[in-house]
DNA sequence: GCTTTGACACTAA
DNA sequence: CTTAGTGCCAAAG
């Protein structure tokens, strides 16, 4: 059983439209904790991956952040994702960030 | 149950 | 623009 905290994160997550992405900062303000990097220790813990889209998140300077770690190679894979999603990424880093910011 | 760690953020230099 | 330092919270050891 998750912690209530990670419940909410999910919802959250699943309410990201497609083609849009969010900031760990802008989670955690949402589940009212003042500090992003519960956010991420979540994501981490992420159950599962397909049905909570944690690649839509990223960090708030435009930074892609991690996936499953700092392991290069889901990140790799992660940015695969995003660029899917029609996300601008160049050198690791979000372009138009603003303009794919999902708007609460 | 305390200590360490980490998928972050902000400020200062 | 980059580097360094500090704060912050939750999960893992």
């Amino acid at each position: 059983m998750a912690a209530l905290f990670q419940q909410e994160l999910y919802l959250l997550l699943q309410s990201i439209p497609k083609g849009k992405i969010t900031t760990y900062k802008i989670l955690a303000q949402k589940l009212n904790v003042p500090s992003a990097r519960a956010i991420g220790q979540a994501l981490k813990h992420n159950p599962d991956p397909i049905k909570y889209p944690c690649y839509r998140v990223v960090k708030s300077n435009g930074e892609i952040g991690g996936y499953y770690g700092n392991n290069h190679w889901f990140i790799q894979e992660k940015i695969k994702k995003l660029e899917a999603e029609g996300i601008v990424i160049k050198d690791c880093r979000i372009q138009n960030i603003k303009n794919c910011l999902h708007n609460y």
